[in-house]
DNA sequence: ACAACTGTTGAATCATCTG
DNA sequence: GCAGATGATTCAACAGTTG
């Protein structure tokens, strides 16, 4: 599968291997605009405190490895300016690059880009089904990351598989947010000892979706923070040529254990997971949040025997009762459980009508434009 | 409605008022440490030479084009660093700051912040329901904004109302990816000719979700970029006092007379779902005491395989171990802690009852009788 | 075979009060 | 200011076992 490109009086690019080292010293030692599309991971630079428990007590594995250390956002800085030279001066004229990280770098990265010349196509939310809930209650669930797609520079006729990414999502054309769940499951590398062989592995769904929308097979795709090879595997199973570089040997390892493993257009493999369209949830608190209720406003129960009051936080509160519709419903009613979407109705043109209404109205917009 | 309060020696805050004029000489004039939140949706697009102050930069006469972008982002990048400095000045210690933005701006209003010595609490993702789509087909629909929350300082004490974002969430923890319809319809504000009064108007729901989750009643929220006064309603709806700044007449105006006709919300409304850390603190020793539990009874662990005894003083001694209820079970479990409160059961009418019960009972007589 | 249940885990900047 | 004590807090997915 290795094979290499000779392009006139320049270095030859070593396609479909893994090449050991620093990612800034191996791409200055390939040739200029050489590659189509490069997919960069890099560290996130998350600064970690303490240790982190469950309401369990189990203790989270925090990402602490080395490489994920730097003593001040300037050393940071300068190592993603550094990176990102060396990854322009690659990328061929019409060539496109592909960064993903969280609040903690992505901010950094996104400015470093647009200085160093890139032109941002989109950003892009990986919205994760099955993050990892906030366990303390003093932040919002951390529960996406964002990817940054910019071409090489400003008008550059980059590639952009429209059809293809408006298939892969049910006939309507993508949007900048995917919803995708994490990596887990046999698709998680694990080491001899049984530990994931890697803190940070991407989920292939995800380097599907980015190499089927702007890359065509045959296409040359860098990943200079390869890791455990995800970007190679994707490539490789849809046609492009790879080239990884990493410096960690272990990594490397398990990498290219796995890449002998996987064939081109296996089918099982490209399998991205659809989620299936069940009814989607509305909670109550969107419609208070929307305005369709009023803080304040009243509502009745379906036997007119009760009432109760909306509050600012989608919660109810009745004479010697507050919480959920369904929780206020219940105790009234003293049974064990009452969906209060059916139970509780509002005012409207002095008629009264069941809340559930709204949620349908909801349900519908959603219908209408879905994604 | 308007009101001014008064701080020693300081000069007062002209609440429930919009302040004509340029943002950062504006708050510059405001006293410091004096707000509790600021909500702020900055010019977007980098086109705004006109409006923004240029740099002293005498070299910048070549009209090479990739000097003349790094020209743009470094006045776009100046007025940021400016106004997000007014900005930290004017917020109390444990002040918070919302700010959103899109890809063309947020990675460099990002980076600023992180300069300016905020820290990141979480990037929200403003996902849009029903976004314009991409009509030529030439990238990503840009379906969603981004918002970035940080607080005055690393280890500042914001304010996050989890539960009431729970409950909001129908009882699950609250993402960052919020799922809001963009403004339209009867909320959109339109001028004398029918026109939308404002390019970019936010929804009411996502000011709400903001103000419910990092503020309480009573907090100054200001919103230097005032607009159409979208922040300035929901604040007053919410029983917050507001601070608008707006340069452009026009806007002033539609916001003045929205704000007239906008009313808060009655007090009932306005209460939210509050943590167990907001109720006062029970001793353990204080059940004893009270007879609620006898010294020498047998309390039981959550999973039956514990026991200790109590003892007069409110301490539990077990087989080895002695000391308050939550040493003896973190000891037993061998676990870093434990809350003793919800391990701990104790038989009544021959049922484990955990002594939590005990616990709320007092706490429902100190709010029946408080002094 | 299938349902029910248990246990584990994931790029996380995850306390606050008292003495 | 610091040390020590108190005690608040989780969602979805998957694997493996039990019934």
């Amino acid at each position: 599968m290795t094979k290499m490109t000779k392009i006139e009086g320049a270095p030859a690019l070593p396609l479909n291997t893994i090449m050991p080292g620093d990612c800034i010293e191996m791409m200055n030692a390939l040739p200029e605009n050489s590659v189509d599309l490069i997919f960069a991971d890099p560290p996130y630079n998350l600064q970690l405190r303490g240790d982190l428990h469950r309401p369990d007590n189990s203790q989270v594995d925090a990402v602490d490895d080395a490489w994920d250390q730097f003593d001040s956002f300037a050393v940071y800085d300068k190592f993603t300016r550094e990176w990102l030279a060396a990854a322009r001066r690659l990328l061929k004229p019409n060539g496109a690059i592909w960064v993903i990280g969280s609040y903690h770098n992505i901010f950094r990265v996104g400015a470093a880009l647009q200085d160093a010349g890139y032109w941002i196509l989109n950003d892009v939310v990986w919205r994760k089904s099955n993050p990892m809930p906030n366990f303390r209650g003093k932040r919002l669930t951390n529960a996406h990351e964002t990817m940054i797609w910019a071409s090489k520079s400003e008008g550059a006729k980059y590639t952009f598989n429209y059809e293809a990414l408006k298939s892969l999502n049910d006939g309507v054309q993508m949007r900048s947010d995917w919803v995708l769940p994490i990596c887990t499951g046999h698709e998680r590398l694990k080491d001899e000892a049984g530990d994931k062989a890697h803190p940070t592995q991407k989920p292939q769904s995800l380097l599907h979706r980015v190499l089927v929308g702007s890359t065509n097979p045959g296409d040359v795709v860098l990943d200079p923070f390869f890791g455990t090879g995800t970007t190679g595997a994707v490539a490789k199973m849809l046609g492009r040529d790879y080239i990884g570089i990493e410096r960690d040997e272990g990594y490397r390892k398990v990498a290219e254990k796995r890449l002998k493993g996987i064939r081109k257009f296996d089918r099982e493999a490209l399998q991205v997971s659809t989620s299936k369209r069940a009814e989607p949830r509305v909670p109550f608190g969107q419609l208070v949040e929307r305005g369709m209720l009023r803080p304040g406003e009243e509502l009745y129960s379906l036997n007119q025997r009760h009432k109760a009051k909306v509050r600012a936080d989608g919660t109810l509160i009745g004479d010697d009762i507050k919480g959920s519709i369904h929780q206020v419903g219940a105790h009234l009613e003293g049974a064990p459980s009452c969906n209060g979407w059916t139970y509780w109705h509002f005012k409207k043109d002095g008629k009264r009508v069941p809340i559930d209404l709204l949620r349908q109205q909801i349900r519908a917009e959603m219908a209408e434009r879905p994604n």
